[in-house]
DNA sequence: CCATTGATTCAATAATTGATGTATTATTGA
DNA sequence: TCAATAATACATCAATTATTGAATCAATGG
């Protein structure tokens, strides 16, 4: 993961229907969703939705099969976790971080 | 955190000038920076750097602190961690996730 | 082959965002 | 109070991005 790589799948992100698109396909998992099935589950115009994973898709955020005449677009894990890398590493300059709860985001402290 | 914050987060980091500005005060850890300071780490115009850090700090992802003249940038790490629980939370409906390193951003899977 | 459905692409308009220069506010020290 | 410095606010123009509707492409089944 680049700077480039991280504003783009950023920007990708940085948009209320494109992240409601890609919390629905991480919340998918590996089995992924088809583009009527996100129409229909988030009441979007199908092909704004198309739009939208159009960038996705550039970003790298998603993946896309096609099986017969659909599409399965899943999210790109490896990508994900990449960019949440990206976001944290080298933070505090070795001291620890001062975070309130649980959270393991950040890896390098 | 909540959609918008999440989009607003986003949105602030999504440009390559305010990510490097963060990924500067991430690195500098708890003990923060100041503009000027930022201003030549970065080779960035002082008004631009301002505008940028008030994006930043609209979003929440960074405090500020008076000191006499100067001001002191932090990142917000419980902000940032809210914002990584957020892009992660109930990924992959509880089976594991596609991950080939040994990141473990994905801690709900 | 043809009708139907799934999905995308294109073009025009509307809206947002970024960069830049100038002006303003606030603090320090004499 | 005055000068100098740090930082921000504002206004403008340029550039990018989003939305919408219509048209197009592709695959399935009769």
């Amino acid at each position: 993961m680049n700077e480039a790589q991280a504003v783009s799948a950023l920007g990708a992100l940085a948009h209320a229907q494109r992240l409601r698109v890609f919390r629905s396909l991480v919340v998918a998992g590996p089995e992924g969703l088809t583009p009527s099935v996100l129409a229909d589950q988030l009441d979007v115009a199908r092909n704004a939705l198309s739009f939208h994973l159009k960038e996705l898709a550039h970003a790298g955020l998603v993946t896309i099969e096609q099986q017969g005449r659909n599409l399965i677009y899943r999210a790109d894990f490896s990508q994900m976790n990449g960019l949440l890398g990206y976001l944290t590493e080298h933070c505090c300059q070795g001291s620890t971080c001062e975070v309130s709860d649980s959270s393991s985001a950040c890896t390098s402290c």
